[in-house]
Order: structure tokens, then C-alpha cells, then sequence
DNA sequence: TAAAACTTGCAACATTATTGCAAATTTAGT
DNA sequence: ACTAAATTTGCAATAATGTTGCAAGTTTTA
């Protein structure tokens, strides 16, 4: 499985990719690099995970999700992103009671009307509040 | 002017608190600390530049602007936001030209219909592409 | 299987942010 | 205006986060 993407993707198998990838995988929400640390321990270097990290980003494997407070968060992609060119337009809902950051694949960001002279290219969207584990 | 708006706010009166405020009358845009460091040179120490923005946005005097680039914005509440309670419901802008981030405080962001089982509570929105002036 | 291509870990460095505390400044009360 | 109390500031130390070059190790290609 996790081979196939990364063969897919042009990228060589490596331990760190595997397991990088599995966790992102087997998670519903989004992964901080720390959780990332957190979760593989001493198995890589912070090094490999911040290369492996903008590598998979790079190539259209997962995608980084802004957050209010200053952090980076990482989300598998799983429209069809390509090798420097992503496609997430989706809504990220930020649970305030699990904390848990998710990808609301199928809540597609709303236009809006901007001001005379402003030209739109790109557009995020996070809604904070209850989700559906919490409430 | 400044004074004013600290006194309103029970804020003591202080050098660093009126230049760093002043900066913000003076822009349209936002400002990020690292702005603040370089208008205010040598005048004063990092720590109460993060000191002072922190405090400015407990007072609802400036709000946090969200990035996709891990950095972190700073702009000026001109709707009534009070201590610990902001109302800022607006969409920001980012011109992929100038870099200059704006509030577009006419801008609301809407309301989305999210999956059974969320509640929202607060939501966020940000658009990048071409404002007004490169255009 | 060997060479080429790529990935990793290490070490060093850079940037950004936080904390405690004493000195300085501002405010409030007389 | 003067003083005491309250608040703010700068400094130093520390922490957290992210980046780079390079040699050693691993994976891929042929
Ligand atoms: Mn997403
Ligand atoms: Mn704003
Ligand atoms: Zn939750
Ligand atoms: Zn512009």
C-alpha cells in the first residue's frame, strides 16, 4: 500500500517514508511534525521527518493545513494533487473539545464577492467548533 | 490618539505601546512581529514587542491573522471587539504580488453547511491573489 | 552485481518564542 | 506635587523550531 504511493510518486522506498506514510494513513485527522516525533520516537532523525514531510508535500501526498495558531498541520490528500499542483479546496473543522483537525473532504469553500480590483487565485477555510465524536 | 485608545482599555501609557500602536494606525495592512522589529529599530526589546502584541490582542485592540505560511499577522480590530472577545468575521487578503496582507473588513465570511453532528463556532478564511493596487 | 542516484544522520547554526526577576516607569492616592 | 503601589520593561537564560552542508548509508538502475 504504502509502497505503491510512494513508487507512484517516483520516491524511493525508505523506512521513514513507510512509516511516515502508515501513520498518516491509519489517522482520520491531520499530524503536526511533533505528533509525527511523537509517534516513530527515536526511529528517525527530526531532519528526515522535516525532508520527508516537504517531500510528500512536494509531490502532492498530503497537504499542509494553516491553523489560527501558527502551527503546521498535514492532512493526506486525497483528491487528486499532483507534483506541484494541489487541489484541496476543502473546508479543515478544528474541534475545540478534541482538539483534533479535520478534513471535510466533501465541504468545498465558498466563493466570495471580493472588493473592485481584487482578483482571487486561492482559498482556505477553517471552522472551529464541535465535532461529530465530541458533540 | 493612542492614548486614548490605551486609556479606554485601562492599558498604562507607555513609549513602546504608543510607537507600536501608531504603526498600526499608520498601515492598512497587517503587520508581522518581525515588521514591528524592524520599524522600531533598537528602540526596544524583543520581549515587550511580544509582550505588547500579546496584550494588544486580550484587549480586542488588534487580532491575529491566520497564514498559510506558519507566520504569524497582526491587524487592527476596527469592529468592537472587547477583552478576550473577538468579532472579527471578516475575510483576509493576500496579494501574491505586493505580499501585503489586508482585512477586508466588508468582506464577511459565510456560513457553510458542515457534515451532521459539527457545530460551528468560529470560522476563518483567507484568499490569496492580486488586490486592488497591483492590479 | 556494480555504479549511479538518492536518502539519511550528524553537527552546527539560525530563528523565533518564553520565563523569572530586578530595575525603571507609570498610575493612583493624598 | 510627592509618595507608595501597581505595572511595565530590559536583560539573561532557556526552550522550541527549523535549516544547511556533507559524509556515510541505502535504494534503484542497468
Ligand atoms: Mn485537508
Ligand atoms: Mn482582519
Ligand atoms: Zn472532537
Ligand atoms: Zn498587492
Amino acid at each position: 500500500m504504502t509502497d505503491d504511493i510512494l513508487k507512484k510518486n517516483k520516491l524511493s522506498v525508505t523506512d521513514g517514508r513507510k512509516k511516515i506514510l502508515d501513520l498518516f494513513l491509519a489517522r482520520d485527522g491531520a499530524l503536526a511534525h511533533a505528533d509525527i516525533e511523537r509517534y516513530t520516537g527515536e526511529m528517525f532523525d527530526r531532519v528526515t521527518v522535516y525532508r520527508t514531510l516537504q517531500t510528500f508535500v512536494e509531490k502532492g501526498i498530503i497537504h499542509l493545513i494553516p491553523t489560527t495558531d501558527n502551527s503546521i498541520l498535514y492532512a493526506l490528500c486525497k483528491e487528486n494533487c499532483e507534483e506541484g499542483h494541489h487541489h484541496d479546496n476543502h473546508v479543515h473543522f478544528i474541534c475545540d473539545v478534541c482538539n483534533k483537525t479535520i478534513c471535510l473532504d466533501d465541504v468545498t469553500i465558498p466563493k466570495v464577492k471580493l472588493p473592485k480590483g481584487f482578483t482571487p487565485n486561492h482559498s482556505e477555510m477553517m471552522v472551529s467548533g464541535i465535532c461529530a465524536d465530541c458533540k
